[in-house]
DNA sequence: GATGAATGAGGCTTCATTCAT
DNA sequence: CATGAATGAAGCCTCATTCAT
């Protein structure tokens, strides 16, 4: 029973609980702070814990920046079993997983704020940023080009196309919930409607016509003047 | 006169030559290294002045940098002069207007990168950021609105498109022309292989079709891989 | 009883099992890195326990290197009891101790390399070193005054001679088998004409002139290159 | 006159007199404390200057003590400019080569005992310390060589014996200027004699016989006819 | 204006030592 | 006794900023 590899290889070193505890208050710290601001100090006295506990169980705060990312996408990975039945049509489906995407921006905005500053200024956090957009990446574009296959959609570069929608999400969402600027105001409280006109949208891209269901349906799409 | 308003309206202290000086070598600077990373020294020593004499000029590193977005902005107003056509038929402005974007981009890709991480960061950079996209991103909407307005457009959230169309340029910009990541291998080489399909994805956003000359012709839709 | 008293004479604590696993561990580091650089941390590593044990055992790391100090001192101690025949003639008796003490700075280069560091730097390790070297300059100086006295060897100051001689052979020793700077290359391989050597040198300071038997062969005066 | 290279290849940084004073003050503290006990602060405390300007001339501690070793390596090379004459007879030779060394040590004993800790425990400081030596090493064996080919001395492995006699030397220096053990009581008022019996003792080692003027009437030394 | 040496606040990191289990 | 997590003092070093020349 001495398994309990915390995923870098390296023997776990310290009480999980304490790992954990650290962690929490980094996230809180990174809410309210950006990584490059924030300092060790500002970690462990969130965490109520003295300056040298931090190095036990983190090199430096990027490594505790890291080991939240791995941990976020631990999360989200198991979130993503609830997989979409494939008899939903396809505008659903898009609205569906957008509306999750979303969801899963809500609670972690200050977290992704600082992986993308750190994934612009450090290559090993660019290449993280990398392996984590390209699993999202390598879905839609996998859905695109079936779609295409089956005649579905209209021919279009599979690969650009599933860049730039993945890109569109990332930044939207980025500049929404990380740095608090709204795609019109209050649309916080609609996040339902925010998925349905950018499930649209990414129709669009993809069939280069409206979905059925919305030829008709105009009442989203003016929001209140 | 020692009106110190060091503002965004002040004329500048000193000699321009040397304020020039200073910001070119900032921008070689702020192309290999991030502007969290940079240093005055790295400015100063590349510009072969003395450490003090950076202080004549500017408050700190984020004001040079908040200079060199300024300079740029104006720059980019002016060659936008070149205006287009209004006789040019819509799939011919977005693709030569998503064209001088890449071209913008190709030039400036390392400016963009810090000023986006600062803009990350903190608030004055984040509002900066976002007047120089609202500029874009109005017009953007306008073109929206009035194609929907002539019955050439089919009727979308006009807000929530243009922030989603610009977020998506961008995004997939940065992570080009900032960070190296190529949308697919040697998309650098073909610029407008590039432009002609983000044109006709941006087309089939605000149309919900494919533009007409582009009906039968699929040699672009498939990049050398 | 709590008679604290944790100098020289006191009843160690603990188990003398695990008090020799710890001594021998930092033995074992001590090869590798010089006491400055080791940590508790190196020791308890090497030897297996937890940090806390050695803090049961020892004061701190300068605690247990004394402790190695004085085991090797008893050991080096016992070992002296095979001590010269008398009849043994004076140039033999020379060679055979300089061969002796060659040989135990082979098996304790890195335990003398790092309390003569600490001797350099800390007082109680320079009285630690003058009780150590103490012993082998009396018995230097004992035998010149006495074969000075029996009108053996030509008068010479047999103080600092003693001195003197001690002196060379530590720093000799030190830099070969502490250090790594042989006398001449490959000298490791010759530990008996390397003896040879420094007890004709030795020789010749007490008796003012070269051993009998050495007088006709050269044969090993000149080392292979 | 950009000139001024300090001996590293590096471009001068600050001014020298700082330089000096910072060097300067650090010697002060070895005398007192060895290398590994002093901090970068004791030194800026003792110069009177701020903690950061340390860090312009020097890259940590390690550093200004290498700075300092090499100082006084050109300071020892220019003295010795005051070469012995050929014509001096060869007792009278060695004490005055030896009498400079210990006038040499009792000056820069606390720099010597530091070089030496640090010498016992890096390998850059370990080469530094022997290319300070090897200077003397080739010198005193060069000395034997001359006198073993012109039939003075009597044979013995000359490299094993310069290196044996630099040894005593230095390990005798340091214990005595570095450390405060003198060879007998109040030796250091009586420098003059104790280079004497060094002298007798060297001179011994390298004619296997005492120098005339210490005979009484014999001839040992006879010059080649 | 220009210079560049000096400053010192601020953050980082290690490791000897303690102590509850 | 043994453990090993937690502690925090102590030193390190950088770099933005000032200021006398």
């Amino acid at each position: 029973m001495t398994t309990g590899d915390d995923g870098a290889g390296s023997t776990p070193k310290g009480s999980p609980a304490r790992r954990t505890l650290l962690m929490d208050a980094a996230l809180r710290v990174l809410d309210q702070k950006n990584i490059i601001d924030a300092t060790v100090d500002d970690i462990v006295q969130e965490a109520g814990v003295a300056r040298g506990t931090f190095y036990i169980y983190f090199k430096d705060k990027y490594d505790i920046l890291q080991a939240l990312s791995r941990r976020l996408n631990e999360q989200l990975f198991e979130n993503s079993h609830l997989h979409l039945d494939r008899h939903v049509p396809p505008f659903e489906r898009i609205r569906t997983s957008l509306r999750a995407v979303l969801d899963a921006w809500t609670r972690h905005g200050g977290l992704y704020r600082s992986l993308t500053q750190m994934a612009l200024g450090r290559p090993d956090f660019l290449e993280l940023n990398q392996q984590n957009r390209a699993v999202f990446i390598r879905q839609i574009r996998g859905d695109i080009e079936r779609s295409i296959e089956r005649g579905h959609a209209k021919p279009i570069n599979p690969a650009v196309t599933a860049k730039a929608l993945a890109a569109m999400m990332d930044w939207i969402c980025l500049l929404w919930f990380g740095l608090g600027e709204e795609p019109y105001p209050n649309a916080t409280d609609e996040l339902d409607n925010v998925a349905d006109i950018l499930a649209r949208l990414w129709y669009r891209v993809v069939y280069a016509a409206d979905p059925l269901q919305y030829e008709g349906g105009e009442d989203h799409i003016v929001p209140s003047p």
